[in-house]
DNA sequence: AATACACTTGAACAACTATTCATATATTTA
DNA sequence: TAAATATATGAATAGTTGTTCAAGTGTATT
């Protein structure tokens, strides 16, 4: 469904109206929450994920990645494609291989802030 | 597929047998990747990220959140028991009434390094 | 030019997910 | 106790996604 936008209502009726009117104010622009989330969407994957941590390691072809992760190329190419678009790896050729490499700052930051999360919610005992 | 283990393996020849030994050994825990991705996955739907927005701004009822989103009461629900689950969420009742508020610190900052990588993109032109 | 090889891509399929609809639960109020 | 209301939940369904398989590019080597 993503992204389509609903036209039924909730119908409650002690709705407290401050709140409603001021959060919907407030809230970011549509399309910008959309992209975050499509953003999200890639690194909630967990071939991907370790795709950028092996790459985070250093730039690899994608034989190099495929056996890191133990999995076929074919399947680590298609993956690429979305990491790709998503313009969080970029690649050179060289020859006949295509080496890839992290093309985001954030994608460390993102990670750490991720593990931050699940780390405090282990503490929190669960 | 998610989370199984593959057994097949690339058949390339030149494979950088230094690199790949480095990054396989540097991976870290299979299970704690796994974990992050499911984090992201919540992360990952346009709706989830619209209510944690909404909750941003204030404890909000169930109700208010439907209101706010222009979502079916049930629809919120489904997704606010995904967020309870991913503990990204908190509530307490009052009566009838249940209260939902934000349950961690890390949220915003996830956000906004998303936005970051986004606005980031949209500099380098697309 | 022909072969080999690293990689890409499209189609197909199975697994997963978000919303809807109907119904159930919990709490208040009459 | 019965009715009203805010929320939760289970089943069904349509849409999405990841991997596989087979075939296609592009580059180097002979």
């Amino acid at each position: 469904m993503e992204g389509k936008i609903k036209v039924e209502k909730c119908d409650c009726t002690i709705i407290h109206e401050d709140v409603v009117e001021r959060a919907t104010k407030n809230m970011p622009n549509e399309e910008l929450l959309y992209d975050l989330a499509e953003l999200f969407k890639v690194f909630g994957d967990s071939t991907r994920v370790r795709i950028l941590c092996a790459l985070d390691e250093a730039e690899m072809c994608v034989c190099d990645i495929a056996s890191v992760l133990n999995m076929t190329q074919s399947a680590i190419s298609h993956q690429l494609r979305v990491l790709k678009q998503a313009r969080l790896v970029k690649n050179r050729r060289d020859g006949k291989v295509v080496y890839y490499s992290l093309d985001d700052e954030h994608v460390r930051t993102i990670f750490d802030d991720g593990l931050a999360h699940i780390k405090e919610q282990e503490e929190r005992g669960n």
